[in-house]
DNA sequence: AAGTGGTCTAGACCACCTC
DNA sequence: AGGTGGTCTAGACCACTTA
């Protein structure tokens, strides 16, 4: 089909049947050799898809026993580098921005140096309150280097960041972030609809292309009320 | 070699090339071809080794250009399920513990639905205030079904619980974790040395043995000033 | 054109768990 | 004993990047 590879195939429609509930929470899953059969895959090829979905949470295997659908409350995983709009996409919630400030500048070196650009370079500042099902729910200072993005200021800054570094093929594929809880009052606090002061979770995030360029450095202030982080720990 | 797997093996001996820097920040690996002959293994098993390296954010790969290594400051990466001994360990810092209370007793339904457990059974609870070099950090609530580890009460369990429950043959293999910011007072403040009232990071975990059985429920407040999560991201 | 990583096949043997 | 997942081999073809 098209090109995709079969592994991914194989995943999402095993994806489907786990959210669907076709394969239910504590179900063994049919043996791997059965799944190969049914897929005419190899067992390797089989074992890359089922991989995945361990990886993700939604599995997990038991030597000599099987492999088994895991019971969750449907959470998003943070532990995975996604935008805003699709992060609340997957909670079912309407994502939409209030733009506060679209500008280039040159920023200060902590800036440079998580976009690993030469000091004086100029980026561009894009603020906005995030907001879920019209609730704000976070305040987020986006820089990006202006040599990446040239003509980043005509776009349509307000909605979604990752649809304009796709069209300039940086789609950000890895990242790093710093988890703080802070305080905040005065103008974050007031575009959050909070009456200061406010514990927030703090968030600065570097997202890079494939090629490892940092694409964006990420600020952001989220209502500790309205957002929680969730993750998967292996050992 | 005594039985553990070739790739593990490739995988530590690839390690601790990249933290000896032998293969430097940003240099390229030699091809997957050339290092699975240097090993005698096939280029799968190889890939595998290497797989495990990308996943924990030491390498990175690049579609017909190579593996490389990736140039990061040194953080303990909290996407990785570990103990606050060894977290502390791994900054270099010397963890100790506070001990306020061990009993047993019967949970509230938050906790008894996290352990998955029937509503009145018994738990221990050991409540710790944690120390980095000798300085408080996190105010830790632990559960632990009393059916598990019988006789918790007679083990030391002012220091890490985890070599506990590895004693028993339930170490921890995976879990999950919400992460939200909060705002403290009171008693616990106090513990960790707080004018209240104080933003924290407030962090609930499960724990599971590798038969997916929860053996802990953690209930955390970390001062947000001594510490913070790092994660690395992918798509 | 040559080298790189991405995917895939068709087998194999093993350790482990359950019946 | 039979089924499960864990590991491994020895090839193959492809898309992509760089020279």
């Amino acid at each position: 089909m098209a090109g995709i590879p079969a592994y991914i195939q194989i995943r999402e429609v095993l994806r489907n049947r786990i959210v669907q509930g076709k394969y239910r929470p504590h179900e063994r899953l049919p043996g791997e050799t059965a799944l190969a059969e049914e897929f005419s895959v190899t067992r390797m090829t089989l074992r890359r898809a089922v991989d995945d979905l361990v990886a993700e949470g939604l599995l997990y295997r038991s030597r000599g026993r099987g492999t088994f659908v895991r019971a969750r409350p449907a959470r998003a995983d943070h532990s995975r580098l996604q935008s805003f709009c699709d992060a609340n996409r997957a909670l079912q919630r309407t994502p939409s921005s209030r733009l506060l400030e679209a500008r280039a500048l040159v920023p200060d070196p902590t800036v440079s140096e998580a976009l690993e650009i030469d000091h004086g370079q100029p980026v561009f500042r894009i603020v906005r309150v995030r907001l879920a099902d019209n609730e704000p729910v976070a305040y987020h200072e986006a820089y990006v280097p202006c040599h990446l993005i040239p003509d980043m200021l005509e776009k349509n800054v307000e909605d979604s960041l990752y649809a304009i570094y796709r069209e300039y093929g940086l789609t950000p594929t890895t990242g790093e972030q710093v988890v703080e809880a802070r305080s905040v009052g005065g103008e974050i606090a007031r575009h959050l609809g909070l009456a200061a002061p406010h514990p927030v979770l703090y968030v600065e995030r570097i997202s890079r292309a494939a090629s490892e360029v940092p694409v964006e450095f990420l600020r952001a202030y989220y209502r500790a009320d309205r957002y929680s982080l969730y993750m998967v720990l292996k050992a």
